[in-house]
DNA sequence: CATACCAATCAACAGAGTGTTGAGTGGAAT
DNA sequence: ATTCCACTCAACACTCTGTTGATTGGTATG
């Protein structure tokens, strides 16, 4: 029921919200006021305040959704195949979600990831990346035996290593395809392999 | 030719940086007002202008002055023996030096590098292993020989991986020695070998 | 048709922070 | 004795914040 008010203040918040990431691409996250935001959307300040407590609610509401939509993204795309090589090791299926995701929200990447902005969304995205891998991996008691390293140590290693491959792409305006991606880090990990 | 009018200024700046390091253990950068620092420092507002533009200045000169540090302890300890280690690609000697420094400096780096901070410093230091291991490694061509992959993705993913377990490291109150952490750098490539 | 509803507008508010200024204090150097 | 220098202090105009109460103009309901 998706009343014409709703769409109101959809249409509302997408333009604070499309405003927001502009501002953010010329200037700090510290820099950006309300009145910024509120002037380069077209709307009058009080009625930033009607959505959103400030503009930390503003950009947690964005990166909130990027990494639900994300979520929902690889479920829609693994009901069990991608599950179970996720468990048993075989990371490279879900790499290729997470790029193509990306790359379909490269601009929200970029501006969240990028020199401008909190540090926050990088542990965000790291910790996602920890709580739909690296948990499911550690279960598989047989992939981790004889690892004299702790576990968080592990994840911790492997997710940045990940999300370094993500952030040069990308810096690198996205140059690459999510499959070369993906092939890239096989061929890291092989080469790690042949030290 | 240290005046007494330097050590004023050195005694004052100092104040300003500690009062600001533990107001950044509290709260956002963003809600740290210089009022908040000069308060804390007990000074005059309007000596902070006297050395700093702002807070992001301050920031700034704080962040750059640990990195310098950090260089000049790796050169102090590898004349000859570490670099040439380092071009051969055996990076745990250097590694274990920057753990000590971590270790010896671990007030800062936990406040830079924490959720409260801004993610310049992340990838500020990020560079820096870039610009002084992966560089110098590069440059060994029998080294990376075969590998399929550009080197500045191999450059990001490995020093992302490197500063994953540092922050690890940092965020669990720094638990290990720094031989430690060093062995378990060396233990998780040994696992990637075995995998 | 009347009227209740709702998002958005507008002007005004007190409070807080910013960066700058000019005058003044007190110890150090010459 | 006088100049130098870091710092203090009070005041300045300015910007941004979050909130308020009154208002506008479409939309839905009886």
């Amino acid at each position: 029921m998706a009343s014409i008010y709703d769409e109101m203040v959809e249409k509302t918040k997408e333009k604070i919200q499309q405003s927001f990431l502009q501002l953010l691409k010329e200037k700090n996250f510290m820099k950006v006021s309300v009145r910024d935001i509120t002037e380069a959307a077209e709307i009058n300040r009080g009625t930033f305040y009607l959505h959103y407590l400030d503009k930390y609610d503003l950009l947690d509401q964005m990166e909130e959704g990027l990494l639900l939509d994300l979520e929902k993204h690889l479920e829609r795309l693994k009901p069990d195949v991608l599950l179970e090589e996720a468990e048993k090791g075989n990371i490279s299926m879900h790499a290729v979600e997470v790029f193509r995701y990306i790359q379909m929200n490269a601009e929200r990447f970029q501006v969240f990831l990028g020199e401008n902005n909190h540090i926050g969304f990088h542990k965000r995205l790291k910790q996602f990346f920890v709580e739909h891998f690296m948990d499911k991996m550690m279960k598989n008691e047989n992939f981790f035996k004889g690892v004299a390293v702790p576990q968080d140590y592990l994840s911790s290693f492997a997710t940045s290593a990940f999300l370094g491959l993500i952030e040069q792409w990308l810096e690198n305006g996205l140059a690459e395809t999510p499959s070369e991606m993906a092939e890239m880090y096989i061929q890291i990990i092989f080469f790690i392999k042949n030290l």
